[in-house]
DNA sequence: GACCAGGGTAACT
DNA sequence: AGTTACCATGGT
């Protein structure tokens, strides 16, 4: 992987098995904005970022290396070889091939932990376009303003610290309706440390899901989303209403618990799980499969 | 105006 | 221990 420093933009040549349009729009995450054709934006870990695709190329604007270096580039997941994720997953169920060679670009997100426990909460029975809203909304009220060059105001989502100053009457402002208590004890464990990266990261999967867990009005599913979006908990198998929809559409004759299909996952693609569900969810949605 | 959305909780059998 | 109503709000 080669760096170029062209004034202030970093072009990452030789990218492989990387398409931005399918990494940002596969619904990981929520925090970005299509600015034309080739250009997205983005906030995260308190930065922003205009980044593009040119065939092999990614173009980082405005960008320093340091930041490349200890943020986008595990973000974007980009020391991971893809080529040999796919083949693997393959190996294991060659009934993935349509999935995959649909979106053969799409990548595992690494976005920050509080940031992706949030969003997540927000995200139950919620379409993705109104999440994106929420945490849009959220971010302008509350958290860090960017002035760009342009003179356009763009906003990091909150810190830990910052929401913690909010009140439940002030998220449901945001529309966030049921989710607020579920969103003020969430803030509450993180800024206490009772809950923090740090510890889940040394944790198994099975703990930390546990853990997170012990959070009011995080469930199974918002868990699995955090490990593996927000903590790099690739060994995981996120369960949602479409997930369940392709996986009885694809090795089912009928309707099966989400407990079921996320162990029938598990015991298949084992380690690889999360990759496997991330193509199997935008390959199935896009196509409306088993709906 | 129903019905559904990257669900979870509490109150039921 | 396994179901089911209910939760706010916007999209389709």
């Amino acid at each position: 992987m080669i760096i170029t420093d062209d004034i202030n933009n970093l072009i990452i040549d030789d990218i492989k098995d990387f398409d931005l349009e399918e990494v940002l729009e596969c619904g990981q995450c929520f925090h970005f904005t299509k600015l034309d054709d080739k250009h997205y934006e983005l906030l995260s870990f308190g930065k922003y970022l205009e980044v593009s695709q040119e065939a092999n190329q990614l173009i980082l604007y405005n960008t320093s290396i340091d930041d490349f270096e200890k943020i986008w580039k595990s973000y974007f997941d980009l020391d991971r070889d893809y080529g040999s994720i796919k083949n693997e997953i393959l190996n294991l169920d060659s009934r993935l091939n349509d999935a995959i060679c649909a979106k053969p670009g799409i990548r595992i997100l690494k976005q920050d932990f509080f940031e992706t426990l949030i969003s997540f909460i927000i995200s139950q029975n919620k379409q993705i376009p109104h999440i994106k809203q929420i945490v849009h909304t959220i971010s302008e009220k509350y958290g860090t303003e960017h002035i760009l060059p342009s003179g356009r105001k763009v906003y990091s989502f909150p810190t830990v610290e910052q929401l913690s100053l909010v009140s439940e009457e002030e998220l449901r402002a945001c529309k966030v309706g049921f989710r607020a208590p579920y969103i003020k004890c969430a803030v509450d464990m993180v800024v206490s440390g009772e809950i923090s990266e740090e510890k889940l990261i040394t944790m198994s999967v099975s703990q930390a899901r546990e853990t997170l867990m012990t959070i009011k009005g995080v469930g199974e599913k918002v868990a699995n989303c955090v490990l593996l979006f927000g903590l790099g908990f690739t060994d995981t198998f996120p369960v949602d209403v479409w997930m369940k929809r392709i996986m009885e559409y694809m090795y089912f004759d009928k309707p099966q618990d989400k407990k079921a299909i996320e162990a029938f996952a598990m015991e298949k693609y084992g380690d690889l799980a999360g990759y496997a569900q991330q193509y199997l969810f935008f390959y199935g949605r896009e196509n409306g499969l088993g709906k």
